[in-house]
DNA sequence: CAATAATTGGGACAATTGTCCTATTCTGTC
DNA sequence: GACAGAATAGGACAATTGTCCCAATTATTG
């Protein structure tokens, strides 16, 4: 099979096992196992586990990025954009119920471990936070467009421990309803300005 | 040394090296030399690492218990029992920017790992969850005391979050204020109904 | 078809893990 | 001061970890 190939599924099992079990407890055999390879075979593509870190990281980022992406160039206004992003907590409620929000508990996880790959967890919230804040910016939030990102951003992610904490209740639903309401004041706080 | 002050000094420094760095990364190795015995004499407190950390589960539930009942003993009002409940992001805004929330980040982990200990975990939520219902509901809001702990749970649950993910900003400070002013809201919304 | 490069499988390696045992030292009581 | 039990130190144990090597197989190219 083609490197590459072998490499993409490589990633995409680490992806899910890195989210599903963590980085730490994941090893280096449970993911050859996943994909189907033997170790040695493995090292041929990435030396170290890092580097799978890396590049898994990198793969979120990317994915997250193309999703955000194709909301705007679908033509969706900055608040149903905002919209779409809050309702990524039910797109994937079932597994965020389950493992909580692959990006915050990826980062606390690095934290704790002070690894080496911290600083490339943080994009991933930088990425949601950027875009964001230039959502806001667009309703015409100029001087408050980074807080309002910040806020939803902490909602999102207190949302998704709780549900994970209690993924039998319908914790999860509420609070983004509760998002909502939250956006439509802000939308009808910049009404009452114009 | 008596037993029972070993097992103390013991259970201090897990619970330290579990917050910071982690359970799983956490060895038996680690917490016996931050306490300065040896490993074998560590084994005649506790059998099993599942052990140890049934033990800071116990020990972070009586914690929190006291700190929370102190705050209903001192005679302070429903309201003010709240604000001191949100108040503890900036009472110990140093550690959850390095570390995250204790509470969270250990039961994330522990999800992951599908370990044992998750549902005592979980059981640390429980007790600030039902002890915040109980101070809603003294401020008579009875029809929707849970669903107002859950949701001030889930905020400071996010602040912590982002606040590790940005140490350096002044982001915790700005969401506690945003706490305190949803809290006056809700306490607004009484009035008015009264 | 031959030869070269790309890809793979199986296993070796030292280090670390949680667990457990036993010999030794300390502590308190008669 | 002798003795019993509590407490400790040091190391053994198999299993697993991340890392790495090398021989065998597959794919590609001339």
């Amino acid at each position: 099979m083609a490197a590459s190939a072998t490499r993409e599924k490589i990633v995409t099992s680490a992806d899910r096992l890195f989210y599903e079990r963590g980085f730490e407890a994941t090893s280096f055999a449970d993911v050859a196992e996943a994909v189907g390879i033997s170790r040695g075979n493995f090292y041929y593509h990435f030396k170290t586990k890092d580097q799978i870190l890396d590049a898994v990281i990198e793969r979120r980022i990317k994915d997250r990025h193309d999703m955000l992406d194709t909301w705007v160039d679908d033509g969706q206004t900055p608040m149903q954009c905002i919209a779409s992003f809050i309702g990524i907590l039910l797109m994937n409620n079932k597994k965020i119920r389950s493992f909580g929000c692959p990006v915050g508990t990826l980062f606390s996880e690095l934290a704790k471990l002070d690894h080496p790959a911290e600083p490339g967890a943080r994009e991933l919230f930088d990425l949601f936070r950027i875009w964001l804040r230039r959502r806001f910016e667009d309703m015409g939030r100029t001087h408050d467009a980074d807080a309002l990102a910040m806020h939803i951003l902490a909602r999102s992610q207190g949302a998704a421990t709780l549900a994970n904490a209690y993924p039998d209740e319908p914790f999860l639903e509420d609070e983004v309803n509760q998002m909502i309401a939250w956006l439509d004041a802000v939308a009808d706080q910049n009404a009452q300005k114009d």
